[in-house]
DNA sequence: ACCTGAACACCGTTCAAGT
DNA sequence: ACCTGAACACCGTTCAAGT
């Protein structure tokens, strides 16, 4: 009986930053950005709330820690095709997983993440610039283009109930008077379509892309 | 002196929609979100937080109308130009407000606004698009991604301190291996610098602008 | 070293009561 | 009709104490 320890009646044996961090993006995921409290968490874990405490300053260092895990932990998408191909892999890969944890994309706004974990990303994208052809300072600009789009789709619209959104536009552009509202009156189905699914993203993403084969275009020319 | 009514110790007698709304504003651009609480609020206007919930049926209701007041204040920036320039403008126009109150920026996360004063800015979005020879689907889904990429802008690169900001991404990607992240550590400045000021929000508006007009071309040489 | 208990200063909100 | 007071069920966090 030297090493066997008695079994504790609260699970609270192994506890460390990993541990707490796997819980509270269980939590997370179940019940949302709300839902997730210390109190809650320690509770969850079998443990007194002050217990964390011990492993993460504050609240803002575990929700730091919690959303560096997460980005980190999904791995690469594997990439071929031409550069245009490529990069519109990537953002469709990012805007997936963004989608499977909309939570974790508020937490974000007021947390910019520079982890290296997180600029895993952002390297594979600069790499792709680059051996496209674009100067830093272009391919740095680019990169943020496409990253602030593809975070600003899944931001402004992942809806958690599609059809709701779709209706609840359809209600809102049906009370303006045509009037004063024309181009909207006239094409509210257009509108509201534009509110989810893909097809907005895919548009907007080909948009950029040409966008940038353009700049590219310009650029080598001038050179 | 039978109008004449003695003076209130307390301020509370006009107590409205209206008042409460703009003292919330007012707390709400001294204090920042998390500083904007029914038990301050109420504190400021000299009330107790009850008398509040005779005016709002909750705190979400109330944040409601807060940023419906906020978007609808606002008149809409005059267009001139083509197409182009009076996207970009309006564009340009919309992050300056939205700057200009970034606290109102992570409200409009959870909760789309789709009043009539909100949507002034998509029908003039609608009009130019539509006018420049836009099929209604394409105008829809053209002006979702100057509206993402616009409040992606703002959402995901408002920072309070930009020279800190800049600071801290210099410091990050210091961190990294050259080894593992070589686009990354051969553009330190560069990233850095794209990650504040006007040059990646006017890059991205020029890409997003030639984009659509190659979107443009296409269709109209389809037809 | 690691966790607990009690406490403090906050929240949003309900419900009964005052005027 | 409009506001108040007291209360309830929550927060994050500190500090002293237990083992």
């Amino acid at each position: 009986m030297s090493t066997t320890r008695p079994a504790a009646s609260k699970t609270s044996y192994g506890l460390s930053r990993e541990r707490i961090i796997a819980a509270a993006l269980e939590l997370l995921e179940r019940e949302g950005l709300e839902g997730l409290s210390m109190r809650r968490l320690a509770e969850r874990i079998g443990v007194t709330p002050m217990a964390l405490y011990r492993y993460f300053h504050d609240k803002d260092e575990l929700l730091d820690a919690v959303i560096d895990a997460e980005v980190s932990q999904a791995p690469l998408a594997r990439l071929q095709g031409d550069w245009r191909r490529q990069l519109a892999d990537l953002m469709r890969w990012l805007r997936d997983e963004l989608m499977r944890h909309p939570e974790a994309v508020k937490l974000r706004l007021s947390r910019p993440i520079q982890s290296p974990g997180a600029l895993r990303l952002t390297e594979a994208g600069m790499q792709i610039l680059l051996k496209a052809g674009f100067a830093r300072a272009d391919a740095a600009y680019a990169y943020r283009t496409l990253f602030v789009f593809t975070f600003g789709s899944v931001a402004f619209g992942a809806h958690a109930d599609p059809d709701q959104a779709r209706r609840q536009t359809i209600a809102a552009l049906t009370l303006l008077s045509p009037e004063e509202y024309p181009a909207l009156a006239s094409s509210i189905d257009e509108a509201a379509a534009a509110m989810t699914g893909d097809g907005p993203f895919e548009y907007g993403l080909s948009c950029l892309l040409n966008g940038l084969q353009d700049k590219l275009d310009v650029n080598k020319k001038g050179q």
